[in-house]
Formats: C-alpha cells, sequence, structure tokens
DNA sequence: CTAGGTGCAAATTATTTGCCGCGAG
DNA sequence: CTCGCGGCAAATAATTTGCACCTAG
C-alpha cells in the first residue's frame, strides 16, 4: 500500500484518539493539518485500513459507525444517548478469546462484547434536566 | 398504544421471522397482506416497538440495521458478509448477568455479545468461486 | 513513467420528518 | 368525536462512487 501523507494522518490521529472516533471526526482532525482533505479520502482509508488489518470498525447506536485502532478483541463501553466508545478493562474470566471455541456452523473471525448504557456526561445532562423541571 | 393493522402485522412477522429481519425485510413480508403499507410506517412503528421494550435493534455489519423480537438478554451470531444474524446459546460463564457487574462509570443497561464471522451459506459461495478460478 | 490515491461533486442507501386526511377507541 | 396513526413525498444523514488530475515509488 502506498504511503501517503493522509493516510498517515488519519492513522495517527485514529491512534490517538481514545474515544473511538466516527469518520467525520478523524476528517476534522485530519483537516487541522491538512485542510485540503477530503471526507471521501478519509472513508477511503479507513475501509483500506479496516481490510488490512490496522483497524476495525464498532458498530454503535446513533447512525455512524466509529473506528478503533487497537485491533485485538477487547471490550467496549458504549452509550446509547452519545454513542461515544470507550475501552473497558476486561476481567480475565470474560477475555473475549474464550468465546471463539463455541461451536456453531459458522467460521468465526471475531468477537464483539459490548456493555450498553449510560455515560457520566449523558448521566450529568439528564440530572440537570430533571432538576430544571 | 392503540392497535393497528400495520402494527399488528409488524410485530406478528418480526416475531416470525428467525434470521432478525431489516425494516426492509419486514416491510415486503407485511406488504404481502397490506399491500398499501408505506415503509415509513414500518421505520416508525419498530422505533415504538422497541421503545416499549417489545423489539430491539441489532447492530449488524452492512448499512441496514436489524430488529429482534427476543428482547431478553442472549448472544448473535453475525454473519459479516451478508449481514444475517442467527441466535446462540450463551455459555453459563457469558451470561449477561455476569458481565454487568463488571465495574465502570457506566450506568450499564444491557449486554451485547455477538460473535462475528462467516455463515455457511457464504462460505459455500466463497467456496465455489474459489473452484471456479 | 504509471498504477494507485486524491478531491470534488454527484449518486446511493438508510432512515426520518412534515403534512394532511383517516379510523380506533 | 378526536387524537394518535398511516401514507406519501420530500428531507436528512451517512457513506460510496465516477471521474479527471496528481504523486509516490
Amino acid at each position: 500500500m502506498r504511503q501517503t501523507r493522509q493516510r498517515q494522518l488519519i492513522l495517527e490521529h485514529l491512534k490517538r484518539t481514545a474515544n473511538h472516533p466516527s469518520a467525520t471526526e478523524i476528517y476534522d482532525l485530519v483537516r487541522q493539518d491538512l485542510p485540503s482533505i477530503s471526507l471521501a479520502t478519509v472513508y477511503r482509508n479507513l475501509e483500506s485500513l479496516c481490510s488490512l488489518g490496522l483497524a476495525k470498525k464498532v458498530e454503535t447506536f446513533g447512525g455512524q459507525k466509529r473506528f478503533d485502532a487497537i485491533v485485538a478483541d477487547h471490550m467496549h463501553a458504549i452509550c446509547t444517548k452519545c454513542g461515544k466508545v470507550r475501552d473497558i478493562e476486561t476481567e480475565p474470566e470474560f477475555k473475549p478469546e474464550k468465546l471463539r471455541s463455541i461451536d456453531s456452523d459458522f467460521e468465526i473471525t471475531g468477537v464483539r462484547i459490548d456493555l450498553l448504557g449510560i455515560c457520566p456526561e449523558c448521566m450529568r445532562l439528564q440530572n440537570q434536566n430533571k432538576e430544571e423541571k
């Protein structure tokens, strides 16, 4: 794969951004260094990084997909209000690898364990609204 | 909630269809009984069934969301090629209730465990293509 | 050089919404 | 009756694609 400035920057920002950015969030970040980049390029590169195994898609709530530069199996906590994603320390007994051995007709290639809920920020907003009523 | 023919049929088909249909698949099914129904109605009703707790969204690969009338926590096997979803028996050690206790700032409301892979059908297609080469 | 990558704009795909008339309760 | 609901078409949102030019190797 050819090494371009845009590809470099996209991967760099993806690695640096903890909360699993969406395509448009990466677009905004990269634009700070390279204002001429187009959103289409971001999508195309995220796609190719995924197929090279350098990134992974995270299916969230709220439409947009998010991306993750940590490709090893791990758990996520996903906010069902705002869609933000956070990595979770996995207790050894819940290691995703254990699930891979579960039998099925499927050729299992990966495992996804997500805790769904409300993140602290959204929780705070919710409580504020209640108080205002 | 008012009881309409369209709402009835949507829930009925959702319950009857094992592979977790998408909105358009439900639309096509319901149209066989009620040709005049509109896709918007299907979306609106699926949304309200979800908020009533009578259905659940399943986030898959391949754009479209899918829906599930089984609302109790359970695992899914999701095909990353065709997006089809199948229910999976959950090993006791991975019972969602156990996972809920994992600590985090999150107000955890649910757990999602998905095995990702290639379903038997897609696997067969893949092998056929190889032979043809 | 030249194939693969990029930017731009237009196209698709999935879903949501405004409006207005209708029918369940 | 009367409000919630449904149909239709238009609007959004997210992502993809065609094309002509550019550039890394």
